[in-house]
DNA sequence: AGTGTGGTTGTAACTAGTTTCAGAAGTCAA
DNA sequence: TTGACTTCTGAAACTAGTTACAACCACACT
């Protein structure tokens, strides 16, 4: 099968061989060069020079017992907070000489599990997951390969797994006390699937725990064209609505859209706020009051906390990542009290 | 270091051992338990399941001379037409079975060749690398480990690697053509840092070779904020502009964004094309036209391409993928023109 | 009874590295 | 000149799997 590209790849026998010195001392060569005499050495490396010899990664990983490979899941890429979650993993974990596979969840059980299998067989020296609820069987996985695991975005002190993430409900909180704070009382909740993310279910219940009234929630999936069919819905069925709040900035940026094309005018007419963040929401027209979700910050200090798992066997604490709110354009006293 | 988690991992003798078997026979039903008789399968199968034994990935990379891993290097996954790239390729590679590790290289030469020569450690059996254009030492490493390698984002029939990606002269000068066709004359060109990337120069070239005129052409970074400022920098050196023709969709939105602060009018008072067409496009006001680039295809078809080359050895053809322009509402014939 | 065949099984030799340990050689001081 | 010491080196044993090969058994057929 591999033997297309050369007959057959060197090992450190031939090295050896065609230098006249023992294997250990090529492999000395190989790891600590110093302890080699000069003239053994040049002699080595001037035959791995001719065979054009690459040491076995894979051989090399069974003595050492580590393959400084670590997983990481997420339900996709095509969402903008995930890609800069990755991104900060894979820069953190590359301070360490670590190296990061992707896989993708789709927000699906099955394929989670079946992509964590295949971290597992990979050999991963460990894993990041994207909030804490998971099917039984991940459990039971992961308590057989025994490996260190971090939750992220999501922060509960309380879970088997160390968390380090933000919370949910606090962030989802702190978008409505700044609506209730500028006299909003007549606001359309606009989220994304419920049933897919425990991070969204947890935003909710944070609503639900500071709304006197039932909430009025309204689904989208993450696409403005989709946020957009959610925003003339509510226009319809909550014709007094003064206030969208979106648990996630795709769905406030198509929301924006959509009003600006239908000619209502944020903020005089509706206020709105996103959940996320994203960096181009600040840019938008008016630019996006947001509670901002540090997910670079996030993926960094998961990687690390990982890193260090990996190295010393020693189980991190959680660590809470404080969202913040950023106050912009999109967002003003509730016009309707000011005019009575 | 390891060994803080159990202290020590069980391996096949253990389970031989314990089960009264041979290694062979645990081998032979770790891998066709179909072989082994039924009795002494149960035996392995429990002793396994007592020891939680779980066999080791290198152990039989080592065997298989396969590890499975494909390595792909992107420029950063901040940009949303690279987390889509990479998600495709990651979707397609899992069900060849391989497992993706992924590496940013913030446009860098230096880190592109660090992060190449990580991957190769690493054994990955193959290599996705965006355009064309890299360090000397690049080919260098290439040539001595002799492992497939797909150069994407660019197509080159005459290149030394098999390239899998679109012409980015042609899509350059489709947005051109198309503003020429409504009339248009005085035409900005926004681009990202050009030194950068080949595909931009390859874009510029593109449209040096269809202008009469030298080029008027302005830079941004790869965010809403640096468009702004060079939108505005263009409308100051350039008022009698009629047209922006972008190199990116991020730029082209935040253009669009910036314009639309300004009260400029799009596309009565300006026209705006862009490259990409990020799927956030269509949903912008108005919607943006832009030259569709493929990118998920571009992926899938990359991703396979380069599985196909591991298994069989079959170097594969080049393959263009065609990008097509999406016209929409944020281009018009130039209102100059008809005033006349 | 003797041979042939198929199905299982174990021994030992592989895969490609690292590491231990013993010994050889060289340097220096007594 | 001898002993103590360091420095370097190689044989062989180790990591954890797979696999070639030979052997064994049971059964069927001559």
């Amino acid at each position: 099968m591999r033997e297309f590209f050369n007959r057959k790849r060197h090992n450190v026998r031939d090295v050896a061989k065609l230098a006249g010195v023992s294997v250990a001392t090529v492999s000395r060569v190989l790891n600590n060069a110093d302890i080699v005499s000069k003239d053994k050495r040049a002699r080595v490396e001037s035959a791995i020079e001719a065979l054009q010899f690459v040491p076995s990664s894979s051989a090399r990983a069974i003595n050492s017992g580590r393959t400084r490979l670590v997983g990481a899941l997420v339900p996709t890429l095509d969402h903008a907070i995930f890609a800069r979650y990755i991104s900060a993993i894979e820069a953190e974990l590359d301070t360490q000489s670590l190296s990061l596979i992707v896989a993708t969840t789709g927000y699906d059980d099955d394929q989670e599990l079946d992509k964590t299998q295949r971290l597992l067989n990979i050999g991963v020296e460990g894993l990041l997951v994207s909030g804490i609820a998971r099917a039984d069987n991940f459990t039971k996985l992961l308590s057989r390969y025994q490996i260190p695991v971090i939750a992220t975005s999501y922060y509960d002190a309380q879970h088997a797994l160390p968390t380090i993430g933000y919370d949910n409900a606090k962030a989802a909180q702190s978008a409505w006390d700044h609506l209730a704070g500028l006299g909003h009382k007549n606001i359309a909740i606009l989220t994304s699937p419920v049933n897919e993310s425990d991070r969204t279910r947890a935003r909710l219940k944070g609503l639900e725990a500071v709304s006197t009234e039932p909430l009025r929630v309204f689904e989208a999936h993450f696409d403005y064209a989709s946020a957009a069919t959610a925003t003339c819905e509510i226009l319809e069925k909550l014709p007094d609505v003064t206030a969208f709040l979106c648990l996630s900035d795709v769905l406030a940026q198509g929301a924006l859209l959509q009003l600006g094309k239908m000619g209502v005018k944020v903020p005089q007419d509706l206020s709105i706020i996103g959940i996320d963040d994203l960096p181009s929401s600040a840019s938008f027209d008016p630019p996006l009051t947001s509670v901002h979700l540090p997910v670079g910050q996030m993926g960094q200090a998961a990687a690390r906390a990982l890193a260090l798992w990996i190295e010393t066997g020693q189980t991190p604490s959680p660590i809470e990542i404080n969202s913040r709110i950023c106050v912009r354009g999109s967002t003003r006293p509730n016009g309707r009290i000011i005019r009575e």
